[in-house]
DNA sequence: CTTGACTCTGTACTGTACTACGGGGTGTAG
DNA sequence: CTACACCCCGTAGTACAGTACAGAGTCAAG
């Protein structure tokens, strides 16, 4: 019995015929089984693989990157350790991405609040924002 | 007394010179003083706007986005309240970049926490994580 | 068996964000 | 005064991530 279509997968993921084609070029995702016409046929798990990439890219993941989360798996030779420490590494960067953000947005919510007032009129004010947000944070973003 | 050169610019920040250049085209930075030569001669400040800039990258902000970011002011014409809204969008654009960073750090965790005990040799179930992952919070990634 | 939606491969094009010249002028140390 | 690093502008090329055809074959409903 056959499983999906390009067509279909696109549909239920939300990604393009051509993009699906382009991902596999670029070694995302594996290429599938094909019918006798030459056909695409996908097995249903290819649903979850697409999320899994949309997802990643939407969080500023290059798709090289997202091969290598994707790749995560214990190829011959690479052992867990090494899968562990590749992960731990991703998950340390994210940690970053978000204390960063979190700073950010709070300069955000500053300059919210100082427009309730006079409104904020100087030449840059996420970076003046930002500035009073360094206080007590060693300057260690890089 | 004159400021710094775009050559010391580039050398504080680790942006190319001509990156600076094109940041000047994009309206990313002011167009700077220039000497009698016609070089650019640049105040201090702009090393913090720099930064700014490149952290904003780093979080997946594009562009155009760090050009909205940076020109949130009340200038000639724009009211207190386009800013107060305008600041409140972007806030909640990080918030929902946060919330997705999150996820995916769990999801990492999860990884991480599968390969911790499965030894050196044996199978390491990192498709099977993800396939858990995404089942069970709901679909409101986009 | 025709018609229309679907798929195939391959190539070309788009937008974003740089990056690299080429052919000149500038600034300063020796 | 001459090297030599530095700067100017403009244009062109690169890498990434798609996106859009063209021309041909496939599948299923009527």
């Amino acid at each position: 019995m056959s499983g999906l279509t390009i067509g279909k997968v696109a549909r239920e993921t939300g990604v393009g015929i051509e993009t699906i084609r382009f991902y596999e070029r670029q070694g995302l995702i594996a290429e599938p089984a094909r019918r006798p016409s030459g056909y695409r046929d996908y097995a249903p798990a290819i649903v979850e693989r697409l999320h899994f990439i949309l997802r990643a890219k939407d969080l500023g993941f290059s798709l090289k990157e997202i091969g290598e989360l994707l790749s995560l798996r214990v190829d011959d030779g690479r052992t867990c350790d090494d899968v562990y420490s590749r992960v731990m590494a991703k998950r340390a960067d994210m940690e970053q991405k978000i204390r960063h953000l979190e700073r950010m947005k709070r300069a955000l919510a500053r300059m919210a609040a100082a427009c309730k007032g006079a409104g904020p009129r100087g030449e840059c004010p996420i970076l003046e924002a930002l500035k009073h947000e360094d206080e007590g944070e060693a300057g260690d973003w890089r």
